[in-house]
DNA sequence: ATTGCTCACTCT
DNA sequence: GAGTGAGCAATG
């Protein structure tokens, strides 16, 4: 029986029995362990069950190739017999690569004698289940290469063949004789009788590391153990949680009504599939709620695998996390060395560590006894991956608690509308918490119109004025800027010339620190010119602000208050961000000048002013995504304000200020923005009431992609045409910005209200791709569900 | 993706 | 005639 859809009406189910049409392939065998071989056939009922011994392995190779390639089993089979998940060290070509086993079978394609047999296998056990699981479906679901995504979905240090087991930690205890009073051998050793002193200290014993801490030498260590007087234990580096064990560090929070209804509902069905969009305003108290429903899962001797966008993981949410708990919290980051990455994986597969959280990748975690996923800030941009495989954490997330059974909490303030609108057909259960722990209303936002002011570093007067009010009141105000460098770009007042960068279709961006154009597509940098470069003039000027300028504005006009400026290049030195954070938690009344490295996640209680430059930017970009995610912006940064004692205030400086969109969200806030923006998105046949997938084609040779975008949209036009199938197909249009890095991009829209029609055609256009010599020339990539059109 | 091969073209 | 680089086919 086919598993109950986890996104019902929109299919991700198709999946389990989708095969792809073009090009034909053999039929998936799947020979599972313990079943049908030839050796077992006529085993008798005495003897041990042999191993299972296929005579072809179906194995995945880390390529962008999507097949399998055959292989015949090497002479050692592994202990539990051949079967799907074991990396193998093969030949290859003229390399030797590590693959993964993915089918078991007896035939091939190819005459038996033509296949190289497997150098070794790697692996006594195969990588888990679940883990395997979760690579096939996404690189069924996004249509990439499977190597390519085992290959990805693994710790570097397993792509490189090493093996999968906890790392230990030596630990020194006396032995009983070691016990004894007076243990004879130490009379003329003071430093060895010292350690054993110290040992006898310890009796669950010491590591080798903090031994050697305390200057002692491992020659004293190992004369002990000579002597028998000291013994040596490994133990895991994380230590195990027994059920029963108390859980809890310190007592969980109170719950208002809203917070403990929503958590009464998520205790109800814990061991089902239980998708649920928790849709709590800033401050309403969403982690305390993850923290209990973890307290339950891990409480059930189950694993809770938490998701938290790139910006998120921060020392705090880790603080928070931790404390709360006795048992272990693994995190996954981008800052862990290899050995770390390697050890936390084992240690969520081997379900030893009770809770895993990490930022988008961590979705791939194995997990010896899944409980529960929760995806926090899940309208966040960085879940979606922008380049190779272009999977989604988030919708990954809810596959995979549907393959497991288990609850998926989805939380935000201000959800997605493919999750809103999950949530308002009922697919999916909708929690909300409207209360702010604080009892002031979350902050309104007030536009202020900047059609014909005169603007300082971007601000107008009264908002200046407001400024300085709020400084003189002693409190801390945000200035946000989405624009890093000093302005935008530079102009020349006297022929209009205006800098851009050589390799983009793109202005430079003037920085002040150092003085450089710089080009934020491509990295590419020149030396600021003294004059026009094309008419000579001197009178070149700055065109528009950015948090450099903003910030030298705000320094001038404020010279006794202290202004932070937070953007990628004031804080590329890994603490700088942390120290500013302690700094402005003191309170004392300072600027904060930032981008939205400043807009997500981070608790400022001592800002009531928060102030938005420029609210257009984002608003009227080509984008159909654009205004959602302006919107999300605005309302993570007006959260910023008032969360203390003072209620806040939200300046928004806009060119727009009648702009219908903009005034239904100051005046009735997101959810009413996002009602109005799910009927345009219904009306126009976008997402999430039709499916997209984006083919992207990029070459330095413009003629090549426009012949091949041309070529590709009229093979698939007609290949739609005789198959039937209810898929637009748009294009090809060049991408929004053509040339990026001398390189132009062309795409190729497809959209369709069923999702597996979407997927056909999608797996139609790749094969013709392969299928095509002239599509070797240029690079390719299909984008399913695409976040942005660029 | 990576490798090795062929073919054409340059420099000595 | 050796040296180099673009284009191409194969990878089991």
């Amino acid at each position: 029986m086919p598993p109950p859809d986890p996104l019902p009406g929109t299919a991700y189910g198709f999946l389990s029995t989708y095969k792809p049409v073009l090009p034909p392939r053999a039929p998936e065998v799947f020979v599972e362990a313990g079943h049908s071989s030839r050796a077992d056939a006529g085993g008798q009922l005495s003897n041990p069950p042999r191993p299972n011994t296929p005579r072809v392995l179906g194995i995945a190779i880390p390529s962008p190739l999507r097949r399998l390639f055959d292989y015949r089993p090497c002479r050692e089979a592994p202990p539990g017999g051949w079967q799907p998940g074991l990396r193998v060290r093969v030949p290859f070509g003229r390399r030797q690569l590590v693959g993964v086993v993915v089918e078991c079978r007896d035939g091939s394609e190819l005459p038996l004698a033509d296949l190289k047999p497997v150098d070794t296998c790697l692996d006594g056990t195969p990588l888990p289940a679940d883990w395997l699981w979760l690579c096939r479906f996404t690189a069924r679901y996004y249509q990439h290469a499977l190597g390519d995504t085992l290959h990805q979905a693994m710790p570097v240090l397993l792509r490189q063949g090493r093996p999968l087991e906890a790392r230990t930690r030596e630990r020194w205890q006396p032995t009983p004789a070691g016990l004894e009073t007076d243990p004879p051998g130490l009379a003329r050793a003071p430093r060895q009788a010292e350690l054993l002193a110290m040992l006898r200290q310890h009796p669950h014993g010491l590591g080798t590391q903090a031994i050697l801490a305390q200057s002692f030498t491992r020659e004293q260590l190992r004369a002990l153990a000579d002597k028998g007087l000291i013994g040596r234990r490994e133990e895991p580096l994380t230590a195990p949680w027994k059920a029963g064990e108390p859980l809890l560090a310190e007592p969980p929070l109170p719950l208002n009504s809203e917070q403990a209804t929503a958590l009464a509902a998520l205790h109800e069905r814990l061991d089902a599939y239980h998708p649920c969009l928790l849709e709590g305003v800033t401050g309403s108290g969403k982690t305390e709620v993850y923290l209990q429903l973890i307290e339950a899962v891990v409480g059930r001797g189950r694993q809770a695998l938490v998701l938290v966008p790139e910006i998120g993981l921060t020392p705090q949410t880790l603080a928070r996390f931790r404390s709360r708990f006795r048992v272990p919290v693994v995190a996954l980051h981008s800052g862990l060395t290899d050995n770390e990455r390697l050890d936390a994986w084992e240690a969520a597969a081997s379900g030893r560590a009770p809770i895993v959280i990490g930022t988008r990748s961590a979705i791939f975690t194995p997990l010896a006894r899944p409980g529960a996923i929760i995806v926090d800030e899940e309208h966040d941009g960085s879940f979606k991956q922008q380049d190779g495989l272009r999977y989604h954490a988030r919708d990954l997330a809810v596959a995979r608690a549907h393959h497991h059974g288990i609850p998926v909490v989805l939380g935000s303030a201000t959800p997605s509308l493919e999750s809103l609108a999950r949530a308002h057909s009922g697919d999916w259960r909708h929690l909300r918490l409207t209360r702010r722990a604080s009892r002031h209303a979350p902050a309104r936002l007030e536009l202020v119109d900047l059609r014909g002011r005169r603007r300082q570093g971007g601000l107008i007067p009264p908002v200046i004025e407001a400024i300085r009010e709020t400084l003189t009141a002693g409190h801390q105000v945000l200035v946000f800027i989405n624009r890093r460098g000093f302005a935008p770009t530079l102009a020349c007042h006297a022929c209009g010339w205006l800098a851009e960068c050589d390799h983009c279709d793109a202005r430079m961006t003037l920085h002040r620190q150092p003085p450089l154009l710089a080009c934020h597509h491509c990295d590419r940098r020149r030396a600021l010119p003294d004059v026009c470069p094309s008419c000579g003039s001197g009178d070149l000027r700055p065109l528009g602000s950015g948090t450099e300028r903003t910030e030298e504005t705000l320094a001038a006009l404020f010279p006794e208050v202290p202004v932070y400026r937070i953007d990628r290049d004031s804080t590329r030195r890994r603490d700088a961000f942390e120290r500013v954070l302690t700094e402005v938690r003191r309170g004392e009344p300072c600027l904060l000048v930032g981008t939205q490295m400043l807009a997500k996640g981070h608790h400022l209680p001592h800002v009531t002013l928060v102030v938005v430059v420029n609210a257009d930017a984002g608003l009227y970009a080509s984008d159909f995504r654009a205004l959602e995610q302006s919107a999300q912006l605005l309302v993570q940064v007006a959260g910023r304000a008032g969360r203390a004692a003072h209620p806040g205030r939200v300046l928004v400086q806009t060119l727009h200020g009648d702009d219908p969109h903009l005034r239904r969200l100051a005046e009735q806030g997101y959810a009413a923005l996002a009602d109005q923006l799910l009927e345009e998105r219904r009306a126009a046949g976008l997402p999430p009431f039709r499916f997209l997938a984006l083919l992207r084609l990029e070459s330095p040779r413009e003629e090549a992609v426009n012949a091949l975008g041309g070529q590709a949209a009229d093979a698939l036009r007609s290949w739609l045409g005789e198959r039937g199938l209810a898929v637009d197909c748009l294009g090809p249009v060049p991408a929004p910005m053509e040339r990026r890095q001398n390189r132009y991009h062309l795409q190729l829209m497809l959209a369709s209200s069923r999702r597996s029609m979407l997927h056909e055609a999608g797996a139609g256009l790749v094969a013709w791709l392969e299928a095509t010599p002239e599509a070797r020339r240029v690079r390719w990539s299909l984008d399913i569900d695409p976040q942005t059109l660029a």
